[in-house]
DNA sequence: GTCGTCTTTGACGGAACCCTGACGGCCGCC
DNA sequence: GGCGGCCGTCAGGGTTCCGTCAAAGACGAC
């Protein structure tokens, strides 16, 4: 199912948004603020944003660069503003797309489905969906690790660690982004978390825990996984 | 350079979109009616499609439609008709955007660049990447050093040496500009850094470190890095 | 409220890394 | 020949970084 994150602090503006999300099945987070949004945008990974440019607790432009700052989720804005300057800065800004308020809601879930199948992987993808190695194998899709027949429970935060770490096989990826995909934008510096969960992972999927031969520390720089 | 795809039978908004889209550094290719775009398309493989629905010889989602068959470039629609109805058939046809006329082209050419942005690939395209010597590769995406089939490990600061060097392979790096990217701006004499840290990069990857065949010194000045 | 699960936090030993100084070789120049 | 500048090599010591463990805090289910 497809997930909507909407960013509005007009009730009735997100109230008609959610019925008429829900009404074709799409799932919806609500956030009336920027703080929460992003904060939401972490947690939940919307596969769309519709975002209202006139928030109370920052500008939107913001909003737009600290989601750009980790993810490319297709970002929708909303606003009441039609000067040529506001759109040109939001969608240089990040933004996929631009709407003048007031919308017709046709339109605007036609833009959104556009938003989101253009964001799809393409059918048929070249990326895999499942990833073997010797011990284990990584099924993206549904989301399941199975280890010698059985499948391996983990937490939402080890899977999703488990998850940036295999898109990017082979790949350092760095402590940093690591942190921000995995904790969120504002995260950066709290290595240590990372040292507790990579813990975590390889004493669910390594052989040798003390010798991991698929999760493996650069150290100063990152982790890689290896298949 | 990015070539633009531009559909229109009336010479005057061809004739505008192209000025402004050459001045701008884009490559323009333009059709006057939908066959030929079709063509055009097939034969040049633009990286995004502006296309008005009026033509004269077919209805302009027919186009949409027949670009879809083959190809996911992001196509741009302009329309006269600011009808919900229109805009949600062209979008669901599989358009990325909808700007009715008449457009500013301020916010045109930034709808055009969001619609070119999104569709690049992933950060780091595959432009170069990696780099290939008789000895060793050095991937610098993944930032993976193999020698002989093994991956080599490297340390931050080796890495951040060696990433500097083959960034400007054949190319002298004075050690005042290395000092300064790897050490920081305030370094710049401390050419012993440079010395202890360029012997431990020829030991780990020149097959005889004593005589470096790829990490060349250039006494006096710096060093450079040859293939 | 109570329990269980998951996340966050702090502390510690050990490993990896970076800086530093010393030494020797090579070369050009006085 | 002696000298100084420049580079390559090596090894020790201080510092940072990582793995590990344990316990407290947050959260939802019952």
């Amino acid at each position: 199912m497809t997930r909507v994150l909407v960013i509005d602090d007009e009730p009735q503006i997100v109230r008609a948004l959610v019925i008429n999300l829900k009404a074709r099945h799409y799932e919806v987070d609500a956030a009336h603020d920027g703080a929460t949004a992003l904060r939401l945008a972490a947690a939940r990974h919307p596969d769309v944003v519709v975002l209202d440019l006139g928030l109370p607790d920052m500008d939107g432009v913001e909003v737009i660069k600290g989601l750009r700052g980790w993810t490319r989720v297709p970002i929708l804005v909303l606003s009441a503003r039609h000067s040529s300057d506001e759109k040109v800065e939001a969608l240089d800004a990040g933004a996929d797309d631009y709407v003048t308020k007031p919308f017709g809601m046709d339109e605007l879930l036609a833009r959104l489905r556009a938003a989101v199948r253009r964001a799809e992987p393409v059918p048929g993808g070249e990326d895999e969906v499942v990833v073997d190695t010797a011990e284990f194998t990584v099924d993206l899709a549904a989301k399941k690790v199975n280890r010698g027949g059985k499948d391996v429970r983990l937490t939402p935060t080890e899977w999703h660690l488990l998850e940036v770490l295999v898109r990017n096989t082979g790949r350092l990826v760095s402590q940093k982004q690591l942190l921000q995909e995995v904790w969120g934008p504002s995260y950066g510096t709290e290595t240590n978390y990372l040292r507790v969960y990579m813990a975590q992972l390889r004493r669910k999927l390594e052989a040798d825990p003390a010798h991991p031969r698929h999760f493996i520390t650069e150290p100063g720089m990152g982790y890689r996984f290896e298949k």
